[in-house]
DNA sequence: CCTATCATGTAATCCGTTACATGATTAT
DNA sequence: ATAATCATGTAACGGATTACATGATAGG
């Protein structure tokens, strides 16, 4: 049983893994697609090593299917549970970063104008995007992923306020 | 000469070479902390390492200080300014992610409350810090860290306004 | 039947983070 | 003097990204 730090990663496939019970890494792929993907991307590979890394520590177990593709499965422990309950209870006062390119290059010099009327289009599909999510949300969609969609929609409304303001 | 790929961290240290001329990682690291550091933080070590991938690909020279602590000085090069204007030019389209460690918290069952009275105070400390920046600017800032900083106010403004709204 | 796309996984690379270290300056 | 902090740098590690690869399924 190794130690391992547990990443913002981390939590994402243990709370994944709780809400789903036992899960291949391509099962997890496309629930990340689907939800919290919208704000907090991952590759698929991550979606292989990453329970990997927790098997080793204790928080998932790891099975194999017999026969056929002999795909792994894995499903949260009681240990992953305590970490992740842990993690949710502790309320963190620490800050994201905005770490947006385009304000990057705005930073740097690049023209303002420009910038925007790229910006634009595809903060306006994003924001179409989430309504549509929103709109097609089924009833029993827990108030976790609700409101961090609607932070979602708040955001993307701001940036287009803001690059139509430089836009012209 | 050898390839090396240009990421944000690169255009950072480029972006600060042409504004500042000849400078040392510790110069830069100054540079960093007053200015793009407020939306795109990067660790000390970076500043030492990447200047020197910068240079293996002729982006940058270094040089030494003759005597005393022998600091290293780096210079943006032809090569690095028109790899910069490059960069500058191209508007992107690409959109950042929110990646909140609080956003996520909620999305996996977090207490919204709890969180938000957490973020509340830290948001409104970036918030101050950031005003206070833009109220002492020297009138000879440019456009760029400017309009970079009136994005940080909005966005501090819209996340104090959503998390108020959960606080309850 | 052939091809494109989806499903599934492994391996290598590399950047970012953390840890370690030491000389200089300032404060007590 | 001594402690503390600033200035300056190197090294190791690990997670994230990229690249590679192959079997299954569906469409034409």
């Amino acid at each position: 049983m190794q130690e391992v730090r547990l990443t913002p990663t981390s939590y994402i496939v243990l709370g994944l893994l709780e809400f789903a019970g036992e899960c291949t890494p391509y099962g997890l792929k496309q629930m990340v697609a689907v939800s919290v993907g919208n704000f907090w991307t991952l590759h698929h590979a991550q979606l292989y090593t990453e329970p990997e890394r927790l098997a080793k520590a204790g928080y998932v177990t790891e099975k194999r299917e017999r026969g056929g593709r002999r795909r792994r499965l894995y499903e949260i422990t009681a240990t992953g549970r305590k970490a992740l309950d842990d993690w949710r209870s502790e309320p963190t006062s620490s800050l994201g970063e905005l770490r947006e390119p385009a304000l990057l290059k705005l930073f740097f010099g690049a023209d303002p104008a420009a910038v925007a009327t790229a910006q634009l289009p595809a903060h306006r599909a994003k924001l179409a995007e989430y309504e549509a999510i929103r709109d097609g949300m089924p009833e029993n969609v827990p108030r976790g992923p609700r409101i961090a969609l609607e932070a979602g929609i708040l955001n993307e409304r701001g940036f287009i306020e803001f690059w139509e303001e430089l836009a012209g």
